[in-house]
DNA sequence: CTGAAAGCGCTTACAG
DNA sequence: CTGAAAGCGCTTACAG
């Protein structure tokens, strides 16, 4: 291994000169003396050790993330990803991710083990849903900076106003004239976007003067897809049917479109309108839903500059910030027509085939 | 910070036996002396520098991750990260992940310091297509054990293996009874799968004395989603279409079945087989393709093996491993049936709806 | 059963 | 402009 010595040794300079020269100190240094330095290290192949200039500096360099092996509990965009990667780039830190086993968090042994081992100058924690108290605990416990992410507390987190994007897509819809608007999930999971997308539902259309039309699995749980399906064919034959639809996420979405399409003739973005809630547009299902778009890129460079400013004074509580989300539009929403007005008059609205 | 020291003074000992009893010698201690030390970290919250171990060990414990910043180059599968995951979590082993913009692998500069000031044992590049020379090189020169993945390489890759999957699902339609069968890309990528699943449909439609029809895009460029729709209904209109075909991808596989089924009645599954890639099953566009699918999980699994051994020994070449996929059933194919007979007689595929 | 001592590779005041 | 020396936190032969 080439180290700061046998670079020394070789440029027949002080360990303590080549230090200086490969730091931030070569200003100091006769251009002759760096010239040799550089060489030496160049020809050599010398790679600094990471390790032994965290232990002097104190610093890591490193930032940890911190996921659940549980895919729906953490899973991260890519974007998301790219903005944290971004942020952390600027201020040359690496990053470290760990997968956690949700079945060994609430193990007491193990959390310990991974989160004291782990040296990292602070951590970015994307464990959406049922965070265990144990973990929450430990982190104050050992006094480790962190920051959540996609989690709604008041202080140290960053997530998407949902609340927010519940009455987007509602005002969306009412623009367009729809009266009859639902709110649809058929997911069941536990995450506060489904309960704040709904109120933000419930508030625009109450504040419209309408009455709503919520569309849930009554227990809470998962439906498989044939339900999802028939439940859709179901409350789309009513007489008095929405002529629009807020769908909590693309797995709500695509059986109200298939339901609508395939069995009931109506043709979406014409008969029906939808907008649902994604990471990005996409056209996978045969067509382009109007979209909600999380925004994944702002949350992870907000997630880095908060926890940088975690690292800097560990103590003091940031107050969680709260992003906005973006509307895209698909070709899923169109004006509302009263059904008896001649078709042919309507807005045809673009299809992508 | 809590040390060493720290706790050797609390509990009354020297640093080299906290040492000992918080490594692997605690055995050699009375329990009386174990239990005053364990109580004192317990209490102090001790948590261990990872790097001053790093340095005394002379292994940083810590297997960097390499991607591009091009989605398209490097994406990784969520099981893979889950098999690299589980390998180095058995191993104890922690995971640096970063991702190198494309333009700044061609900068001389960039490469070298970030390859170099970060350290860790080895290194996992996951960098498909258009491997830039100077990065190549660099490895080799800075001596870092790797192993390349997704990559066609004769040593030190992990792959999996196209030109099998391009023949499994060639033979799947066959022995249902297909003769005409299409290969299709509309993507126009460069990564050895295209060529190699292509490939592997060749060999299989010769031995089965079976002329074979390609439809790709002519400069192998990328079309866009209107096109591939009406490419697809073109090539489906001919008196002779191919009963089957093999779509390189789902975004070859969808338009396909989009222009089948809205535009020219023909029903997939029953009218029309339908074979196509992806890393799981799923029934977005209406309906489950049959899949061939990646093995992700091993290709982790696999490349973490394949780094360990190469840590322990960086000079050694390791012949590459090429792990098989596996065909999973949707309802996108079904047995040839001549068009004369009568369609009634034919088994009705399932339907996810 | 326990501890004194050396050293991993680097940086940083400090002295010259 | 350059270098001797101390020390970051840990582990590991070695001695007792």
């Amino acid at each position: 291994m080439i180290t700061v010595e046998k670079i020394a040794e070789v440029a027949g300079v002080s360990p303590a000169t080549v230090s200086h020269v490969l730091g931030r100190r070569s200003h100091l240094y006769r251009p002759e003396t760096r010239q040799r330095i550089a060489q030496a290290a160049q020809a050599l192949g010398y790679r600094p050790s990471a390790s032994a200039r965290a232990m002097r500096s104190g610093r890591t360099g490193a930032v940890g993330l911190l996921l659940s092996t549980e895919p729906h509990r953490s899973s991260l965009f890519e974007n998301e990803l790219m903005g944290i990667y971004d942020g952390l780039a600027e201020r040359d830190l690496r990053l470290t991710v760990a997968r956690l086993p949700d079945e060994k968090l609430t193990n007491e042994g193990f959390v310990p083990k991974i989160l004291r081992e782990w040296s990292s100058d602070g951590l970015l924690i994307n464990y959406n849903a049922m965070i265990p108290q144990a973990m929450v605990d430990l982190i104050e416990q050992y006094n480790i900076p962190s920051i959540w992410m996609n989690s709604k507390r008041p202080t140290d987190a960053v997530y998407p106003d949902e609340f927010a994007a519940g009455r987007q897509a509602t005002e969306h819809l009412l623009s367009l004239g729809h009266r009859r608007i639902a709110w649809a999930n058929y997911s069941g999971g536990e995450h506060f976007s489904a309960s704040d997308r709904r109120d933000g539902y419930l508030d625009a259309m109450q504040q419209a003067g309408l009455s709503p039309q919520v569309i849930e699995s009554e227990t809470g749980a998962k439906i498989d897809r044939a339900e999802r399906i028939a439940l859709s064919r179901q409350w789309m034959e009513a007489s008095d049917r929405p002529t629009a639809v807020v769908a909590y996420a693309k797995s709500t979405a695509v059986p109200i479109l298939l339901a609508a399409e395939a069995k009931l003739g109506l043709r979406v973005g014409r008969d029906l309108s939808i907008v649902t809630y994604d990471n990005r547009l996409s056209d996978e299902s045969g067509m382009a839903l109007d979209t909600i778009i999380m925004p994944e890129y702002d949350l992870g460079r907000a997630a880095v500059e908060m926890l940088i400013q975690k690292i800097e004074a560990p103590r003091e509580p940031i107050p969680s910030r709260c992003l906005p989300l973006s509307l895209e539009r698909g070709a899923s929403s169109s004006k509302f027509m009263p059904p008896d007005v001649c078709p042919g008059g309507s807005l045809e609205p673009k299809r992508t085939f």
